[in-house]
DNA sequence: TTCATTCAAGTGGTCTGACCACAAGATTTA
DNA sequence: TAAATCTTGTGGTCAGACCACTTGAATGAA
């Protein structure tokens, strides 16, 4: 027989099902989800399967778990995968520098927004601001949550960013010049 | 009693002992890791608990298990990570405007990767080009992989694509004469 | 009443043992 | 030799049993 693609596995659906509950039952952050043994029925799957799931979202951070309480949907903000994955990552160098230069990337478009704007060379940048600044200021959000994400996994300190910031806008001055 | 702080969770601590026995044992990607059974027996936690960690590091996409065979190192390089994180983050996100700048970020990026080579001009970009070759030659695979992401989102067509390449091509032209 | 204590129910955390589905190699058989 | 068949080892899943913890209700003492 051809063709016969076995389903995912049924964690892999479980994790697809709780983010569809969690849309259709307007779960929003800080809510609780159904518990375990709920979700296991619901589904239709074993309690293990449905905890398979859950413990991968918890270390995605879209989860959180408080023992005695239950499950709670949480914003994205501080992902614990950042350090777990980072240190996966550092088995392989070149890994690296691609994380150096897409945080570079995403920092010097950060920079190409702000210096669309008139008032680029007056008071949004001085040169006391960090990134963290620059990219509210640019009010890309998508832009900022990726920059974070990726300056994680960099693990560069905040020193060495500001060191890099001056440089960039150095050359963003001479290259740009109002 | 205060300050009685509770040890991590067990499938947490598993994913630890998971990656120092991946050093330790040198287990480079694609080789395969010891069986659930087995880690379970040197770990000295149920299985379940081995299963979790690994469901998570899969989901991670560091780990790729195959059924009947057994559990293997991943490259880093195929992460699903990426993937995962973004339906997460493009959730509260629609900005259509966001995306689209920040698909141009990562483009001008790219471009700028290749700017710093010296046959610049000559190969490897013709104006027949289009990003997904250049991103390609730009090398950087996480790089690539958010733009594919971020370009899914876009919804922008191969020529529309195409057009803005060259456009962007000509300013870089005009900025950067050799 | 009011406050503290105790208790019961619900929840996540973990383990065990049992199957199933599958892949690969060894073994048997034609 | 070549095909068909075990056998073994692996992940996939489930059910049931405890444990640890939180919460809130029930209970009792002031």
């Amino acid at each position: 027989m051809t063709g016969s693609q076995r389903p995912p596995s049924k964690f892999v659906a479980a994790i697809s099902q709780i983010q569809e509950m969690i849309k259709a039952d307007r779960i929003r952050p800080g809510d609780k989800l159904p518990s375990e043994r709920e979700l296991s029925e619901r589904l239709s799957i074993g309690r293990s399967s449905v905890r398979e799931a859950l413990r991968a979202l918890e270390l995605l951070g879209l989860i959180e778990t408080r023992r005695g309480e239950g499950t709670f949907l949480r914003d994205f903000q501080d992902h614990q995968l950042v350090p777990l994955i980072s240190t996966f990552i550092f088995n392989d160098d070149q890994k690296k520098e691609h994380v150096q230069d897409m945080k570079a990337i995403l920092e010097m478009g950060c920079l190409a927004i702000l210096a669309k704007r008139p008032d680029f060379k007056n008071n949004a940048i001085s040169l006391q601001a960090d990134f963290h600044e620059l990219m509210d200021a640019a009010g890309n959000s998508l832009l900022k949550k990726i920059w974070l994400i990726i300056s994680d996994y960099a693990g560069t300190s905040r020193e060495q960013d500001r060191e890099r910031l001056n440089e960039l806008l150095m050359g963003f001055m001479k290259n740009n010049p109002s």
